[in-house]
RNA sequence: GCCGAUGUAGCUCAAUGGUAGAGCAAUCGCCUUGUAAGUGAUAGGUUAUGGGUUCGAUUCCCAUCAUCGGCUCCA
């Protein structure tokens, strides 16, 4: 076999293969191993008292699906036992930031059987939250030049002919609804219908840059078994938007989007940002110049900006060079939030034009982009990020008011609606616990705010505050209570 | 989709070839409470679904669905 490989005609079955393969063998004492590597130098070397077992799992020969699959043993090795319980310790610390047991355990969301996998179902608390972070987003995005569009979620069958996705897509596409003799499909993006909008209407360089954004829900297909909670799931809704401009326009356009994504993620707590350029892959539509300059500028955008990036040649779509942009979270994991896609081929495809100064038709340059992603994903990863303990702006509750007895819920009562009407989250817990429990409630809820209130209270017309951090601010007026949340709240305090 | 595991009350988990129990949560009382669980009672399950073996299956077998850990793919 090491013959066949080591002349370069046949692989380990004896199959034909192209390229002549690097042979690597690992030996330690008398077990040989033909393995990439690397290993270690000896076994002597590991620390028996620092190593264990992990799990079980297939895996196909050389990561092939089409391949056969082995059995792998996953285990952990670290210098000492210190480093071993370390890293077992931030495992558990991530299964207790799970945003699947966090979405349970807060009524965030579920995802349920009756209805179908990876399809999310937002409760109150969860859909409060997305709420505030869309409500954010929509202001940002107002006062940023953005418009705003609806489109629908299903479109002909034509429609995605011409936007190639039936050609390139398609597996990722649910099966056609006929509707009076014509196929429709459910939409996997919006793309199509943005650019049917644009082209709704004569457009003149005077129109450019136009930047329409949706929070568009999008269905596709994801084979089974690589759901995962909300991070991967079969309907899911992209802030998404499509920016139209003439080619001269495209370095201030994607300034402009850059720094617009790193002020939205960091409005959310995201302040370790990292960027991934893509590049022109071997088979990609469009001019090489035109890929070229777009390189050129999405490069320079990312210099300016002063992100760490990386580059990832020719790892871009085959329609246009991208930037993405990855996250880390509270525990250092890394997930990718926005992309911002060039995309020469859409405008080509649906003769896209707006009319020059000199009064010509031309094409406009177009640019994708997603800056939370997927909605679901996002909320996902800022579940995990804050360990359900959400900075206060994006808390569903607070504020949570204790009365410690019968007696005083009339006043807690009053205290609610002065806090609600500056429009504060606040809610009375009137259940007849005892106040100790009803603490320890809120706690386990992470409501920021806990205000006891009781006969001193009452009197002095005060809140006894609790941080849900344990901390005791003491007590206050009501007023100035209102005053310290609301300041909080502006400026988005974590913890 | 593939490999492996799992599926019992809202949640976390027991038990059994002779139709199931606990804690928490829930509901209804009692208590009226000072910074993380006061107390009593009640209710809650065709043991995921469909077949098969068996006198009898929730338990054994098969299929399907879902979930979990991976692989592949991906927002």
């Amino acid at each position: 076999m090491i013959d066949g490989l080591e002349s370069g005609g046949v692989d380990e079955h004896g199959e034909p293969v192209d390229e002549k393969p690097v042979i690597s063998i690992y030996k330690d004492d008398e077990f040989v191993d033909l393995c990439r590597g690397p290993h270690v130098e000896s076994t002597g070397k590991i620390n028996p008292q620092a190593i264990k077992l992990m799990s079980v799992a297939g895996a196909y020969w050389r990561g092939d699906e089409n391949k056969p699959m082995l059995q792998r043993i996953y285990g952990t090795a670290w210098l000492s036992p210190k480093d071993l319980k370390a890293y077992l310790w931030r495992l558990e610390e991530a299964k207790k930031r799970d945003h699947r047991k966090l979405g349970r355990e807060l009524d965030l969301f579920s995802v349920n059987d009756e209805v179908g996998a990876g399809l999310v179902l937002w409760h109150p608390r969860g859909s409060m939250i997305r709420h505030l972070a869309e409500r954010f987003w929509e202001d940002e995005h107002l006062k940023n030049g953005y418009d705003f569009v609806y489109t629908p979620h299903i479109g002909k069958a034509q429609l995605w002919e011409t936007s190639g996705h039936l050609g390139f897509y398609a597996e990722n596409m649910y099966s056609p609804i006929e509707i009076e003799g014509q196929q429709y499909y459910l939409k996997p993006m919006n793309c199509p219908f943005h650019i049917e909008i644009y082209k709704s209407g004569l457009r003149s360089y005077r129109d450019l840059p136009m930047r329409f954004a949706e929070k568009g829900t999008v269905y596709r297909y994801e084979r089974s078994g690589v759901m995962h909670g909300l991070m991967r799931v079969r309907g899911f809704t992209q802030d998404d938007a499509h920016h139209f401009c003439a080619p001269r326009q495209m370095p201030d356009e994607i300034d402009f989007v850059l720094s617009f994504s790193l002020h939205i993620l960091r409005s959310f707590g995201f302040n370790e940002i990292e960027a991934y350029l893509s590049t022109r892959p071997e088979k990609s539509v469009g001019e090489p110049e035109q890929w070229h300059a777009a390189e050129i500028a999405l490069e320079e955008s990312l210099k300016r900006s002063g992100l760490p990036y990386q580059i990832d040649e020719g790892g871009g779509a085959f329609y246009g060079p991208k930037i993405d942009l990855k996250i880390k979270d509270a525990l250092g994991r890394e997930w990718q939030l926005s992309t911002i896609q060039f995309d020469f081929n859409l405008p080509e495809r649906f003769d896209m034009t707006y009319i020059d100064e000199n009064g010509e038709a031309c094409r406009p340059y177009m640019i994708h982009r997603a800056l939370m992603g997927s909605i679901e994903r996002f909320f996902g990863i800022l579940i995990e990020h804050y360990g359900g303990a959400f900075p206060i702006w994006l808390s569903p509750v607070q504020i949570k008011i204790i009365p410690i007895a019968d007696r005083h819920q009339d006043f807690a009562f009053q205290v609610a609606r002065e806090l609600k009407e500056a429009g504060l989250r606040a809610e009375v817990d009137d259940r007849s616990d005892r106040m100790n429990a009803k603490i320890r409630d809120a706690e386990k809820q992470k409501v920021p705010f806990m205000l006891v209130v009781g006969d001193r209270e009452m009197e002095e017309g005060a809140v006894d505050i609790r941080r849900r951090s344990g901390e005791r601010l003491g007590s206050m007026p009501v007023a100035e209570f209102k005053a310290l949340a609301l300041k909080d709240v502006a400026e988005k305090v974590e913890g």
